[in-house]
DNA sequence: TGTACATCAGTGAACGCGCGTTCACTGATGTAC
DNA sequence: TGTACATCAGTGAACGCGCGTTCACTGATGTAC
């Protein structure tokens, strides 16, 4: 006896994963409380054990689900070499400096992600092989995995100059760390 | 009339700063309770606001002072461009990334700064201009200040390197990280 | 065809706890006489 | 020289609030007869 469609509750769920993602992303894993977040997705907080484990459980579900979104994105954008240096310019965009809720999970968490249980640092480490593998197949066609550690470099130097780019108060200074950051980012791809 | 030694009130100051140094990189901002913060000094909560106008105004001043800290370690390394490569490689190094309340505010908490106050990212830069300044007049002797935007782009590579091999839980992937990032850094200070 | 029922996603109040901050008080000190 | 006093860094209890989590309940639904 079904009295939703079985597909009602994953969808709330999956709601709640996506409005989760922007909202950790904008005021930090310990800066979001539960209600909050329910909220946003525009429920209650008695619901949400109803969905997971725990808050930790939710945090997880949420970096994964970004994880997973920016490599959708990564792979739309970039299949080439050519394309990992529209990435590139994208990635460290004036824009996406200006807007934390819809950009990177690594830029706006990472060292929330290395605070965290290692049930959520594993959840991180799968998602960005992904998105690294994907890279790195590019770089490296014949011999992939050879390329996962320049590959995690690459990632490691955009994601600091897009944390830095974001903790300056100064904007000239911050533009140049956009600036000299995609120069360095280019560098390396193409030394790859 | 005195009663205490004039000393006496700014040394426990500094020790409250010191000790939430230690505290704000092991747990957060979000993560380190005033209580707490002042327990680590051995001191009660009560007297916190006898020192600092609010906890936001202790987070601006320890993260000046660890920067500072972090300033004089830098300058009593790095004097010329070896003392640079033996810096990246303390920095890059096993031993930073398993101590994080005794190593880099910036890889500690730069997601964090970025989220905070005004008042806190602006003595941010300011300590961080410090450090890259020192760096930047060893790269570039003559015009210290053309060298600032490519000096922030290689502290942004091994903030991030740092950030990503703690938050990383494969082993081997996290020491990854530090050696082709330590590479990296290798290149941008033989190019600059 | 109409009604009673079982299901279950979601509600909203409550739990104990720690948060940042305030404040009346303590007690060790150096000074004044 | 001994005692009363003013100073003030620090104590510890309390403030209202939001935290993560629990739970008795609601009410819309599809099914059974």
């Amino acid at each position: 006896v079904v009295r939703y469609s079985s597909e009602h509750k994953d969808a709330t769920r999956q709601r709640i994963i996506e409005a989760a993602g922007r909202r950790l992303k904008a005021d930090g894993i310990d800066g979001s409380g539960v209600a909050t977040l329910m909220k946003d997705a525009g429920l209650t907080n008695g619901a949400f054990y109803a969905h997971f484990a725990s808050k930790d459980d939710l945090v997880g579900a949420a970096i994964a689900d970004q994880l997973d979104i920016q490599r959708a994105v990564l792979e739309a954008i970039a299949n080439d070499r050519a394309g990992l240096e529209a990435f590139v310019r994208v990635y460290l965009s004036p824009e996406h400096r200006d807007d934390r809720s819809g950009g990177c999970p690594s830029a706006a968490l990472l060292d929330e992600i290395a605070r965290s249980s290692e049930a959520t640092r594993s959840m991180y480490t799968d998602g960005l092989l992904a998105i690294v593998d994907h890279v790195a197949a590019i770089i490296e066609p014949d011999d992939p995995s050879s390329a996962r550690g320049r590959t995690l470099a690459v990632f490691a130097s955009i994601i600091g100059s897009m944390q830095l780019a974001r903790a300056l108060d100064d904007p000239d200074l911050s533009a140049a760390v956009l600036e000299e950051g995609t120069n360095v980012a280019f560098v390396l791809l193409r030394s790859a």
